[in-house]
DNA sequence: CCGGATGTTCACCT
DNA sequence: GAGGTGAACATCCG
């Protein structure tokens, strides 16, 4: 499920939490850890922490402990979710529907509450790390600004869609929200990066801060116009032409091949 | 049954 | 160095 505005949902989820101490970490899966660490290594250095804040950078959720303790680093790949239960009666009613294994859950925080905020994953995509390296992302696509972005596509001869995904670059974006972002402004997800002249540039700018304040206030990065025609013989929801479907960046893309030029 | 899916990393090519 | 491709992870859905 996650792009940013997902994971944007889950660290308000984790905002609850500030204030809380760590009980105990739960760390069962080793394999999800990234960086060398290990489940002892994660667990010594979370248990008795207090959390004192959280924090976003693109799709990377940040979790600050108090003390001189390392940040925590929660990534969800494309199906891991973040569930805070054993509060209220409300957390488990939302989750009911979905599947929900307690094999799924590859990280947790027991609180001395008895609170436990879990991460769960069936696929495995997602990870924990300590003291995630934020200066492998590029500025975050929420608050980007025109200044920055100009600077993340000059020179690139690389597919426009294929350099807003790259997350060193670019932070944030996914598969969904950068077909929609361009899809509303109108350019082609195949024109090499470096080639937008300065007016193109500006309604790009404009537009994917704005597709993505919108995925929010919707609900999720699979609100946009372009998600229900996103399949085989879609069609354009602005001028009705058919779809173009495409691979741009290893990523399934969809294009309206009369208004995205 | 088969293909593809909201992500990332890595090995291997061109 | 810059880009591209395919594989891997494990499950669900059409």
């Amino acid at each position: 499920m996650p792009e940013m505005v997902e994971v944007e949902v889950y660290r308000l989820l984790a905002e609850r939490a500030v204030g809380r101490r760590v009980a105990k970490v739960e760390a069962p899966d080793a394999w999800f850890l990234k960086g060398g660490l290990s489940p002892d290594q994660v667990t010594s250095a979370v248990e008795g922490a207090t959390i004192v804040g959280t924090a976003r950078r693109g799709k990377l959720l940040l979790v600050h402990l108090d003390g001189h303790r390392p940040v925590l680093g929660l990534r969800f790949g494309m199906t891991g979710r973040l569930v805070l239960d054993g509060e209220s009666p409300i957390a488990q009613l939302i989750y009911a529907s979905d599947r929900d294994l307690a094999a799924w859950d590859r990280f947790a925080l027991v609180f001395d509450d008895g609170a436990r905020l879990r991460l769960s994953d069936p696929r495995r995509l997602g990870a924990v790390e300590l003291d995630p390296d934020l200066d492998a992302l590029g500025p975050d696509a929420w608050t980007i600004t025109l200044r920055q972005l100009r600077s993340a596509l000059a020179g690139s001869t690389a597919p426009l869609k294929a350099r807003l995904l790259d997350q060193s670059r670019v932070a944030g974006l996914g598969n969904l929200l950068v077909d929609e972002a361009l899809w509303r402004v109108g350019l082609d997800p195949a024109r090499p990066a470096g080639g937008l002249d300065e007016g193109e540039l500006a309604r790009l700018h404009r537009q994917v801060r704005a597709t993505v304040q919108r995925s929010f206030d919707r609900g999720g990065s699979h609100t946009g116009d372009l998600m229900g025609e996103r399949h085989r013989g879609g069609t354009c929801p602005r001028d009705g032409a058919p779809l173009l479907r495409r691979t741009i960046g290893g990523r399934t893309t969809y294009s309206c091949p009369v208004h995205q030029r």
